[in-house]
RNA sequence: AGGGGCGUGGUGCAACGGCAGCACACCAGCCUUUGGAGCUGUGGAUCUUGGUUCGAGUCCAGGCGCCCCUGCCA
């Protein structure tokens, strides 16, 4: 019943990282591997961040090495302890195993001492310019950058100017310690990099001890090093930085991982920036960082994803360097593939249309057979009950039958799953014309679904009971965004978003559902996959559409059109 | 324009000088007490030009296109 635990080494493909490691390992540079996390605990993770983890932590577990789940939390104006539980909840949810939890801020001290050895080495300076003078002198993608009038202080002044920064001397913004590396280099993170920045700020960790607080190229390499990291394995972006990363190491003459850059996942119809991300959520577009239409794993959770789908998305996407945007279809295949094998089936009618038997005796109640899940015999069978009135489905009657429909219309058989085969006879409208109620009979001889005389009918449809039915939430969702890229244009992403992305409908269930948990999962006959939510209550059930069956049905109609 | 990367079906990823393949999507069919699931099949790609080679997606040279970099963010 349960999914079956990942495996990482089965039918993971490999990659250039991979081979990369092996490589490593095989020609000594490196006699074991171990890798790091390294989210910045400033907000919820994303499935974007599920492809970073993954690597990171397959690549050491593949090589019988560790992982070590470092946050960095080098900018205390951003950073929230809340956060960092939400990740390891979320990071421990996916499966993933980590040596030991660090912080980039258990290395202050130790990161001070080192920059004491650059400046006493000549390497690196403290820069009085305003921000405003260092971002003019750094020069342009094509212009050298200037030398700081202040480049060629000696080191008993920058030593001392540094400790008093530390101390708390100078306002924010007034002074930094810059590397002292070459202001015409052609890559401009090799112009005089800030190491330290001026921050009168509460860390969570660190309190008020800290005035000065490291920059991120300056604070990662050191913190690999010092945590014997082989392989710190990153995003595209920080191509341009690995110069800076290998220099500030090699001045220093401590232990050199090596790192890796490879493209970060990017999905179609979503956005993943957390500026992004969090606009939604502080402009209302969605309820919160959990609203089953955000592409964070709190949110991914919620509405039923399994992290066996997450890691099986995950492993089919791969790992590049090619930019790439991955279909949110593959992501939508491997969610049904999962719970195809493993979710009970239920019968919901989310769309409720009344149906009269009206040969069924007016009192009778019989319990049918269903099966729990066809997919999985040892799921066993369940009762469900049935009576003379019954809810179906809207979309499963017409009046007036399109082409190539087979389900419910006025002279048509259909089969009521586990139970009979009815045939509408006519319809009770309303004074504006809509049906209101459908009249059936149905055949006594075939109850199970079975016809004596091999009838066959085209369609079997779902139902439930009227008289025994719960009433139920049901919410159903779509993309968040009508548009394939709605990253486009900063302000683009709110100008697409779908209106339609939440339907919240009011249907019936069958009676065993009245009394699920919240988190469990089911299948919806002929629906889709849906997950109870944390709103229900034993008056109303709750259900999130967690991604619905394909529809063979409505493409038909669609091409019709 | 300077630097760093990347170009393979619609999308994502393989092919490590030797028949361009896999998954999703798409299309057609089979089967079906879920128009689900499953099964079978079709179509469709090496950015471009030249070179090396018996042989090039792969190696070399040029061109073109796309992405990233001018935070005291990460």
């Amino acid at each position: 019943m349960s999914p079956e635990p990942f495996d990482p080494a089965q039918g993971t493909p490999t990659d250039f990282i991979r081979e990369a490691v092996k490589e490593d390992l095989k020609n000594g540079r490196f006699n074991y591997v171990r890798t790091r996390l390294p989210p910045e605990p400033n907000g919820y993770l994303h499935i974007g961040h599920v492809k970073a983890f993954m690597i990171d932590y397959l690549v050491a577990k593949e090589n019988g090495g560790d992982l070590v789940l470092r946050f960095d939390d080098t900018n205390p104006t951003k950073e929230e302890t809340e956060f960092v539980e939400a990740i390891e909840d979320d990071a421990r949810w996916l499966g993933i195993e980590w040596s030991k939890v660090t912080f980039a801020s258990d290395y202050f001290d130790l990161l001070y001492e080192w920059a004491q050895k650059l400046v006493l080495a000549g390497k690196a300076y403290v820069d009085d310019q305003t921000p405003e003078e260092v971002s003019k002198n750094r020069g342009t993608l094509t212009e050298p950058g200037k030398n700081s009038p202040f480049r060629d202080r000696d080191v008993e002044e920058n030593m001392d100017l540094l400790e008093r920064m530390k101390n708390g001397e100078f306002p924010n913004g007034s002074r930094i310690l810059r590397a002292k590396i070459d202001m015409a280099h052609p890559n401009i993170n090799m112009r005089d990099p800030a190491m330290y920045r001026i921050l009168h700020e509460h860390h969570h960790r660190t309190g008020d001890k800290w005035k000065i607080y490291p920059l991120y190229d300056w604070s990662h390499g050191q913190n690999d090093s010092m945590e014997g990291i082989t392989h710190s394995l990153c995003s595209l972006e920080y191509e341009d930085h690995r110069p800076l990363y290998e220099w500030f190491l090699d001045q220093l003459d401590v232990f050199k991982p090596r790192q890796i850059e490879f493209a970060r996942l990017n999905l179609n119809y979503t956005v993943m920036s957390k500026r992004k991300l969090r606009r939604l959520v502080e402009e209302n577009h969605v309820s919160g960082w959990d609203d089953p239409r955000m592409p964070t794993l709190r949110a991914m959770r919620r509405r039923g994803y399994t992290a066996n789908a997450i890691l099986d998305f995950i492993r089919r996407v791969g790992v590049a360097k090619n930019y790439s945007v991955s279909d949110v279809s593959l992501l939508e295949a491997c969610v049904r593939e999962d719970l195809n094998k493993t979710s009970l089936r239920r019968m919901a009618v989310i769309r409720p249309l009344k149906v009269v038997i009206d040969n069924y005796p007016d009192d009778l109640v019989e319990e049918m057979d269903a099966v729990n899940n066809p997919e999985d015999p040892n799921a066993g069978t369940r009762k469900v009950p049935f009576s003379k009135v019954i809810y179906i489905e809207q979309d499963d009657f017409r009046e007036t039958p399109p082409p190539k429909y087979y389900r419910l219309f006025p002279g048509n058989e259909v089969r009521l799953r586990y139970a009979y085969f009815i045939k509408c006879s006519h319809v009770v409208k309303n004074d504006a014309g809509e049906v209101i109620e459908v009249h059936a009979t149905y055949d006594p001889s075939t109850r199970g679904g079975d016809s004596p005389d091999g009838r066959k009918v085209k369609s079997t449809i779902h139902w439930v009971s009227a008289k025994h039915a719960k009433e139920a939430e049901v919410r159903m969702y779509d993309r968040l965004f009508s548009k394939e890229n709605p990253e486009e244009g900063e302000e683009g992403f709110l100008n697409c978003l779908n209106p339609n992305s939440l339907e919240v409908l009011n249907g019936f269930v069958e009676p065993s559902l009245a009394t699920a948990e919240a988190g469990s999962r089911f299948q919806f006959e002929r629906l889709g996959y849906f997950c109870v939510d944390k709103d229900s209550t034993k008056e109303k059930p709750v259900f999130n559409l967690t991604v619905n069956l394909k529809d063979a049905w409505a493409k038909i109609e669609k091409k019709g059109n």
